[in-house]
DNA sequence: CGTGTGTATCGGCATTCGCTTATATAAGGT
DNA sequence: ACCTTATATAAGCGAATGCCGATACACACG
């Protein structure tokens, strides 16, 4: 399953943000999805899932608990995919590099 | 339609790759697609409407011909969504910045 | 005009996907 | 041991998606 496929689905893209900014239980990401989109916990878990066995998340176990955590490997395969279209919203990429190279070089000069 | 279920399919973001660096015929873009993947025409054709329609690539009749290019603001989308994922990856963009603004401040005061 | 070429649309079918309910597994507390 | 809580899996169903063949549309050129 590519990585686009993964995202493409609301319901993950909303799980990735509830665990980006650290572990959540299952239960804890379960209780805002339902809110949110109204499905029940099977579905969650099946999201919860694909994220697991698509290397979007890591799980770890505490008692009964489980803990998901981003794993950002499959999220970077994105953002290298999009590489080759930044140029479009930042077309002043090429000329970032330069600036930082400019900067380095200047400070060795000096 | 969001821009993730544009982009989940294998064909589409092909697409998009082909019309990355400039304009293509529809015919041009048909021909490598069904040669890559297998698929008819009106299949192509279909994916090429959903990418118009969600405002990734725009169309220029010439002629009897169409020329597909891309419409980044779509995909910029999709770049946005990535932000908050990407200090996994990128742990020193901070950094980065600090480092063109030094670049700066140190050329200005010159 | 009529014929050919490039491209889009239509109708139908097969597959995939996400959801639900029901059930299983597993750890914790009493 | 038993019951509860936390989470996962199973089975089945409906909707959506992608594909195909057939066909329509539109422009170009003899």
């Amino acid at each position: 399953m590519h990585a686009f496929d993964v995202l493409g689905d609301p319901v993950r893209r909303r799980i990735l943000e509830l665990i980006a900014d650290g572990e959540r239980s299952a239960g804890e990401v379960t209780a805002t999805v339902r809110e949110e989109f109204g499905i029940s916990q099977p579905a969650v878990s099946q999201h919860l899932k694909v994220l697991r066995e698509n290397g979007f998340a890591s799980v770890r176990p505490v008692g009964t608990r489980r803990l998901y955590a981003v794993r950002p490997e499959a999220l970077q395969e994105v953002d290298v995919w999009l590489e080759r279209f930044r140029r479009f919203w930042t077309p002043h990429l090429d000329a970032l590099a330069t600036e930082i190279a400019r900067g380095r070089r200047e400070r060795r000069q000096q």
